[in-house]
DNA sequence: CAAAAACTTGACTATTTTAGTCGGGTATAT
DNA sequence: ATATACCCGACTAAAATAGTCAAGTTTTTG
């Protein structure tokens, strides 16, 4: 029951945005630097996060990415979607013909876990990339 | 952000012996045919279900395995908990010296991860085994 | 214009995790 | 006795993960 590294990363660098950014452009040099996330990787990351509408690029000298929505509108389920990280406990379709059992029927316990599906899409939903950032001042 | 298929299947198994045992013992023979589990692979899972007493075991002939509680005492935190299966979504120690990111401060998502850990958890807290059951009859 | 900063993209790989299997036990009811 | 069923450690093929590499393109600035 991990998140990969991939999403948590995402959400990492696009809080860091958040707080360091005023409309101006962030490179990902700046956010490499500043949470310690392999610059390769990254690069890697906000291919997606770009190709899914979460934020722009501009390139050239001072380039770099800027959100396109505001923290306060920007979902965490939005950024998790991007990188393909559907919440999906098991891997059972619900449309498909094939259970998790390859049988037709679903299994006794198929039920169960769509709500749990349902119950942690529930928190990313309704989380906002500004919540991260609320209780920063908390620590250190 | 996948269940692996242990915890899986040990839901799927224990919620099968709630239903089909009335006290007397239930072999994992009769429940990897009945959930199309292999055989091998449970006597495995419940290893690990029998050290951590959620189920006790009768040898020899018509053998099999009990639950220790009831579905309706049975948490299915409980079970999860039996495979290793802590919720943690990601990797970063709590009281460990190293964060996630290997410096001695928490990182910025770090409360969040906390918080989705815990609502998890309070949903598996809250589940019994009994719970599973209630919608059986919906379907099929 | 030239050079440097920074984004773009696909492919590639080492490591780890997962999802099992295998082999050889031991206990017990009939 | 013997069949049934639990016991247990070790092993392995396949998939996923985490991350790197190479080879670009675009834009700003001196
Ligand atoms: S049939 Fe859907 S989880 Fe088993
Ligand atoms: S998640 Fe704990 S420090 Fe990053």
């Amino acid at each position: 029951m991990k998140l990969n590294t991939k999403s948590r990363y995402a959400v990492m660098a696009l809080a860091d945005m958040a707080v360091f950014s005023r409309d101006n452009a962030v490179s990902l040099r700046d956010i490499s630097l500043r949470q310690g996330i392999s610059l390769l990787y990254l690069e890697q990351i906000f291919l997606k996060l770009k190709k899914n509408n979460i934020v722009k690029s501009v390139r050239g000298i001072n380039g770099g990415y800027i959100l396109i929505k505001t923290p306060k509108e920007l979902k965490i389920l939005d950024i998790l979607l991007a990188l393909d990280q559907k919440v999906k406990t098991v891997g059972c379709k619900k449309d498909s013909k094939k259970s998790c059992n390859g049988k037709s029927t679903k299994c006794i316990t198929h039920n169960f876990w769509d709500e749990l599906d349902f119950h942690i899409n529930s928190f990313f939903e309704n989380k906002k990339l500004s919540d991260l950032l609320k209780n920063k001042e908390a620590r250190h």
